[in-house]
DNA sequence: GTTGGAATGTCAACAAGGCTGACTTAAAGT
DNA sequence: ACTTTAAGTCAGCCTTGTTGACATTCCAAC
């Protein structure tokens, strides 16, 4: 059983009161940031051989995830520049490995799908992170497992959050 | 209460079997890359002010919590070459927010600490760190909380596990 | 129909922060 | 004395983020 590490105590009204030191604060912030680094680690592995960065990765995650996306939306998901994304997206094109077609409704949006070598990478990638993340849920527990989602929830910005939820139900 | 969301089965010894989806797997991944963004956000906030970085940051967090650590355990902390660090640890020793100085044991050596400046920079960094932390491990509750911590730690190298315990065990 | 705005793409330039490789200096260790 | 180690430095490269300017294409409203 996991110590709690922080004191809590029951209000009257079942509420908790958390008393946390910077101290324990401290070590979640350092649990974060060598975690992240284990998170990328072995993906990163992959790209290298192949000189791609975690970009092309997180661009081929997202498009897997919601195929036919547009540019736009997934600009939105990534949080970074038109530009940015573009230079990725540009290699994955040409390399066969992304497919853009051009919107039956709207012909000015782009709609992005993985081609079959695409699939194969992203399964290559993904297999590689959630094998770490199957292992690392298996270590900890069902109820860890639950309490990680709640904390790294209750971690994003509202707007992130929004788009995260709306990932998980697009998909069921 | 938080939904399981993984199917688990107790076996006769005890030991609980997870049954995890590609599906479970991949929101956890998710969770992660959003989370992380919310998590160097506010930081990154201030550091944008006075043209820091990341690098920047973590440098003097690790500085702060091991005061008078060599260069070498930094790099080893930090998992970057000493050439990437020496490029940030100059621009703070130059901007008088680090000091370094030569090891008495070992004269090779230079040890870190920060300046009276330095320590208020990082105090206003994990100051800002901190609180979104605080609120999410608010939100999420106790158990949550040491969920999320045993999830991070299974998610880690070996060796990452080992820096990060040896840092907690180093603060008592 | 023409015009305004939105979605996209492209070019150029720049910065942070990773990396490698080569080399120096000083101090320790052997 | 010789080797190894700690640290610093210089040069150059890559990825991936940024801004700004500008072209294209299309929808939609007037």
């Amino acid at each position: 059983m996991a110590m709690a590490e922080a004191q809590s105590t029951q209000t009257h009204g079942g509420e908790t009161l958390l008393f946390l030191t910077d101290e324990q604060l401290r070590q979640g912030i350092e649990a974060m940031f060598f975690a992240y680094r284990g998170f990328t680690a072995d993906p990163d592995l992959i790209l290298q051989e192949m000189s791609y960065g975690r970009a092309h990765h997180r661009a081929m995650h997202f498009i897997h995830c919601a195929p036919g996306t547009t540019v736009n939306n997934l600009l939105a998901i990534l949080g970074v520049t038109k530009q940015s994304l573009n230079r990725v997206l540009r290699t994955l094109i040409e390399d066969g490995l992304v497919e853009s077609r051009v919107g039956r409704m709207d012909k000015r949006e782009r709609h992005l799908f993985l081609t079959e070598a695409g699939q194969g990478l992203e399964q290559r990638l993904s297999d590689a992170q959630r094998s770490r993340m199957r292992s690392a849920y298996r270590q900890a527990g069902p109820e860890a497992v639950a309490g990680f989602r709640r904390v790294l929830e209750a971690m994003m910005d509202t707007e992130m959050r929004r788009q995260y939820r709306a990932l998980r139900e697009g998909r069921g």
